[in-house]
DNA sequence: ACATTAATTAGAAATTCTTCTAATTAGAGT
DNA sequence: ACTCTAATTAGAAGAATTTCTAATTAATGT
C-alpha cells in the first residue's frame, strides 16, 4: 500500500474521472458506472484500485454500494508532489 | 501528450526519485543512474517517459546528456489533483 | 582514422494492466 | 423460498510496463 499505491491509482484517466465525480458528493457504483462507456466489471476494477490506495471508501446501503472520496489521503499525494518541487523538503 | 502521460510518468517510484533527485540541479544521465541498482538501458526508459510527460528537459554537454526538472509541468499536476478535491474547480 | 567515454536504441522475457463475458454474492420485496 | 436489482469475483485475451543483454550512436581526444 502507502503512497505508490496512491500515484498507481491515480495514474488512470478513468480512476481521476471518478474521484473528480466523487469531489460533489458520494455516488453509488451504478451512478458511478453511468458516466463511462465501460462494463460494470471493468468499473469494480477501478473501484478495487481506488480502495486499495484508500482513495475512496465504501459502505453498504441496501443492495447499493457508496463510494465517497478520502480527501486526507489525496492531501498525501498533494504534499508528495510539492515535495518534488521545493528543495527545502 | 498532457496530462494523462504527467500523471503516468509519476507512477513509478523510480521516476518520482529522478525528480526528487533533479529539484536540487540538473543532474547527468549517469549520475542519476548511481543512485540506483539499475542498468542504465533501464533508467533510460525511465528518463523517456519522463520526457515524453515534459517533466524533465534534457540538454547535451559533451557526451553527457544533463536533465533538468521542469516544474511548470510538475505545477500541472498539483492544480490536476487539486481539481479532484475542491468541488469549485 | 581509432579508441574511449557516455548514453542511447533494439529486441526479448516476465509481469502487470485493462477490458470483456459469464458466473456468483448480497440484500430487499413478494 | 423465489425473484429482482446491484454489484462483485473469476477467468481469459490483448496490450502495455519493466527489466535485462547486446548493439548502436554521438562527442572527445590521440
Amino acid at each position: 500500500m502507502g503512497i505508490n499505491a496512491v500515484f498507481e491509482a491515480l495514474s488512470h484517466p478513468v480512476r481521476r474521472k471518478i474521484l473528480a465525480l466523487l469531489k460533489n458528493g458520494p455516488l453509488s457504483a451504478g451512478e458511478l458506472a453511468g458516466h463511462f462507456d465501460l462494463t460494470k466489471p471493468t468499473l469494480s476494477v477501478h473501484f478495487n484500485k481506488l480502495r486499495e490506495a484508500e482513495l475512496v471508501a465504501v459502505e453498504r446501503r441496501g443492495t447499493s454500494l457508496i463510494y465517497h472520496l478520502n480527501t486526507s489521503i489525496l492531501e498525501e499525494a498533494l504534499a508528495g508532489l510539492l515535495s518534488l518541487k521545493d528543495p527545502e523538503t
